[in-house]
DNA sequence: TTTCAAAATAGTTATATTGCAATATAGAAC
DNA sequence: GTTCTATATTGCAATATAACTATTTTGAAA
């Protein structure tokens, strides 16, 4: 007895391959972690804090974030706060903890 | 009380991270949803045809992820039998199913 | 309206990745 | 050896991504 062959689709795997290969980004995983940490929203400035890295750099990772769906950015007054919209890239950070 | 910040370390993602950025491409996605399912080392020829790609375009791919070693490949007379290695990276593939 | 802090964007250069066609290799069979 | 089948590699040209610096925009506060 065989088991069922059901794959993927190609045009679900070419919809969503963009979305993990942009987040497979060492910075923007760490974005990813630190976000799933805080489980709230967190300004630019707290985040650069937690990445290291100059405000510019994180700023355009977090664009590429919000451009795939996986961050959203609301404005408060003077600060823009980022959250985890897409719950699932975050089986990334669980599949590389397990590595 | 707050919860513990354990951020996955830097080195970590940046090693990691390659990993998965070369899986996340639809053919190779597709490679190793089929070499899932088969749950068998299987031979170039039939990979191709799971794929719909030119024979060079798969070989090629298959490079890829057995440099990255998620694949190994063994010789058999004339055909080449891969299989995945690194059964972690098919978490991407659950965690595209459930998208 | 000037100033300041927070965040985003632009411009640039270097590097990586893709898809494809052509060619090469490896082993089996004759 | 020659031929056939299976697989791998090479060389492009096009495109995408990365990192970095400098500049701009936004809103708040003086």
């Amino acid at each position: 007895m065989k088991t069922e062959h059901t794959l993927i689709d190609m045009e679900t795997l070419e919809r969503i391959a963009p979305v993990i290969r942009h987040t497979a980004h060492p910075i923007r995983l760490r974005i990813l972690d630190f976000l799933a940490n805080e489980q709230m929203p967190c300004n630019v400035t707290h985040i650069v804090e937690a990445c290291q890295q100059s405000q510019a750099i994180v700023s355009q990772q977090l664009r590429i974030l919000k451009d795939q769906g996986v961050l959203e950015a609301k404005r408060h007054g003077n600060q823009v706060y980022y959250q985890v919209v897409n719950h699932n890239v975050l089986l990334l950070l669980d599949c590389i903890r397990r590595h």
